[in-house]
DNA sequence: CGTGTTTGACCAGCGC
DNA sequence: GCGCTGGTCAAACACG
């Protein structure tokens, strides 16, 4: 898969390319920070959508995934492309539809974790995962295959790698990935029963940017004692930013002057259908983001998206 | 002492 | 069947 991963990932950096561009970015960041153009990467993620997330949003998103129709194809391939082989077994059949409810939760999707994890933890008796365990009982490989969480793809321009996204996380692995000279972290939200993972890995082809997948959906709600820098960027975005009040320039501004800037993916496991008809249909817009992306987005980014309600 | 990180080992899936 | 690769585990370690 060597050939086609390389493929996928430059692919995929010329598609981040592509929305710089659309983003009318500059190259060079100068920032109106005095702080040599860097802010914590957690204002660029987090900021754009706590700032307004239906802009941000819009603008990730929709300048990503509609404006240019290959790209869309590029994120989701490129998070997809390690379980290329669970297509034939899900296609068709739309199990990761994402919404607002919480018939996906992980409480309810145990097996999100692979089946060889789920043997070894039944070797070892790994601790207060009996309901896993037995959850597994009676089912398929295939079955569980087909419970993949829906997974949120970020390119994110930044010197750090782990973003701050309001939620602990605790790593567990790191590897060596192919075709690339960064490794790949991958963490697990450390909030009991809640199995969200994510990975992170930094673009060999543009190591400024940082690609953060998350896979699942918090059952919990955003912890209380928050560590690091995500109180620091409603700080900064306080500083400058009125909630409700971002549009599209002002993301395209938040990007330009915190030297950072996200592109934003959903991976719905070949769901993809939706997109194109976004991106034909100016009205489908609207449906889109109060439909699934929408609202997996606020899953998983409940701490940006509750700070806008009022 | 609790929490998080590091890192070598292990395992399963896939391609050849 | 074998080797490669991605994903995960868990002991050891670091840190506040």
């Amino acid at each position: 898969m060597s050939n086609e991963s390389k493929d996928l990932y430059s692919y995929q950096y010329l598609s981040s390319l592509s929305l710089y561009e659309l983003m009318n970015l500059p190259t060079s960041t100068p920032s109106s920070y005095g702080n040599n153009g860097f802010v914590p990467s957690s204002y660029s993620l987090a900021d754009c959508f706590q700032s307004s997330p239906g802009a941000a949003y819009d603008s990730l998103l929709h300048k990503t995934l509609g404006v240019s129709p290959s790209s869309s194809e590029v994120f989701n391939s490129l998070v997809d492309q390690e379980s290329k082989h669970d297509t034939n077994d899900v296609i068709g059949e739309t199990p990761t539809r994402v919404s607002a409810s919480s018939s996906s939760s992980e409480a309810d999707h145990p097996g999100e974790d692979s089946g060889k994890s789920q043997r070894k933890r039944e070797l070892v008796g790994y601790g207060g995962e009996e309901n896993r365990i037995s959850k597994k009982v009676g089912k398929t490989k295939k079955e569980e295959k087909k419970q993949r969480e829906p997974r949120v793809s970020f390119m994110t321009k930044s010197e750090v790698d782990h973003l701050e996204d309001g939620y602990r996380w605790r790593k567990y692995g790191q590897k060596a990935v192919k075709n690339s000279i960064y490794p790949r972290s991958y963490y697990r939200c450390t909030t009991q029963r809640c199995n969200v993972k994510k990975r992170v890995e930094r673009s060999f082809q543009d190591p400024t940017v940082v690609i953060t997948t998350y896979e699942g959906q918090h059952n919990h709600p955003l912890p209380t004692n928050l560590r690091g820098s995500s109180a620091a960027a409603a700080m900064y975005s306080a500083d400058f930013m009125t909630p409700g009040s971002f549009t599209h320039d002002m993301f395209r501004s938040s990007a330009y002057t915190s030297g950072g800037s996200a592109a934003a993916a959903l991976d719905y496991g070949y769901e993809q259908s939706g997109y194109g008809s976004v991106n034909a249909n100016p009205n489908a817009h609207q449906e889109y983001r109060q439909g699934g992306e929408y609202e997996l987005l606020k899953e998983i980014f409940p701490s940006i998206f509750f700070k806008q309600e009022p």
